[in-house]
DNA sequence: TTACTCATGTAAGTAGTTACATGATTCC
DNA sequence: GGAATCATGTAACTACTTACATGAGTAA
């Protein structure tokens, strides 16, 4: 369960509402990490339970209130203790893999239009992440200033370092999928030369599998 | 939700008990989908409850029942509806890359560690897909033979391409993990020789973040 | 006054995990 | 007889999504 330590490390900068903290999640695809905000009000409230975040609440209007969240040092502990511990990858769990797995079952256009959005969709993360690489690099965004303020100057390099590789990686991994659309296309096409089929018309319709009736 | 459709696929080639289809997404990294068995047993349920599988029970010992299920005509109604709608990626949620975004919390050595870690699973994963892969194109596996007995033989072409092109998309996959974590192993490297921390210490700890109070 | 952004939640449901539990069959 | 594998589930829980709901502040 990483949203808690997403949401402990956004607040290692400055305190924060439930609010901006569903921005910094929610504004773009750039982050690594995506939540709603119901998630994250109910994981504010368990972290505060836990005492790993503290508020500060302000009367906002009559009957409703402003919550200012901020890290606390138990927190950073658990931060820091996270940070150390080793993770690795969750499995796989890709539904569009899957279902171009199958792609028989529908026409040469279904696949076609599937690989067009892929195409597209890593098309836009790849320009997105490199933009907020680059920015990182030159130490232009918000919170890489504030994280930089509070740190030890021979960190510097390293806070940069480490934040930059991570979305150099994901633009090297959305290259990596805009050339799998390309190569499908592809291989699209070379099917469709190949095949007495019409391009809107499945290649093997799936057929029922009952068993010899016992 | 795409188990059902994972498990609807599976039937397509022959009648399955849930063991059987839990060992398919179980046996190895090596599928597209994971899942447990719990999960698979209560999904199989409920697509028999929708009448898209159908299932032959057979009495197994004085008590037990042994349950082999079967794609029916709705089934394969609703497995061609879904393989030609189009899907857009799930939103980026990688716990690996949201830690390394973090690592000037931890030490040199923590994050030396964890990229190690993701070198040798990926260097794993490449190869049985790879091996996957490479069976695929040799029509090799039990699945693929069926799968193509079922099938038009100008469908066979395309049937294994679009299986190969997967496996070939996950290799890639693995490889730009590799790189990405030997760049990551290099990054560490020219950190430890730039600065004057020791390797086992945290390069910047996380601070609290109380406001000033009011 | 209207529209937009800021701000905070509840409720209901789905998807997936982990722990626990049990019994049958097959092969040595 | 014992071990491995075949086989099927329940219960409790965590993570996440979607729909619904409301109210405050601010700028045109």
């Amino acid at each position: 369960m990483s949203l808690r330590h997403a949401l402990m490390a956004l607040l290692e900068t400055r305190p924060m509402t439930g609010y901006e903290l569903a921005k910094q999640f929610d504004v773009s695809a750039i982050y690594v990490w995506h939540a709603q905000h119901p998630q994250i009000y109910t994981e504010l409230r368990r972290l505060e339970r836990e005492g790993l975040v503290a508020v500060v609440a302000a009367p906002r209007g009559r009957r409703s209130t402003k919550r200012t969240y901020y890290l606390t040092p138990r927190g950073c502990d658990e931060l820091a203790r996270w940070v150390e511990t080793v993770q690795l990858p969750a499995r796989e769990r890709d539904e569009t893999y899957l279902k171009a797995t199958y792609f028989e079952f529908g026409s040469l256009d279904g696949a076609r239009r599937q690989f067009r959005a892929h195409l597209e969709h890593f098309q836009l993360l790849e320009r997105q992440w490199q933009a907020h690489a680059d920015q990182l690099r030159r130490r232009e965004t918000e919170l890489i200033r504030r994280r930089l303020s509070r740190a030890p100057s021979a960190a510097h390099e390293a806070i940069v370092a480490f934040k930059v590789h991570v979305y150099e990686g994901l633009v090297e991994r959305a290259r990596t999928e805009v050339e799998w659309a390309r190569r499908g296309l592809k291989l699209v096409d070379r099917l469709e030369r190949g095949s007495g089929v019409a391009a809107d018309e499945p290649l093997a319709r799936p057929r029922p599998t009952r068993p010899d009736s016992r």
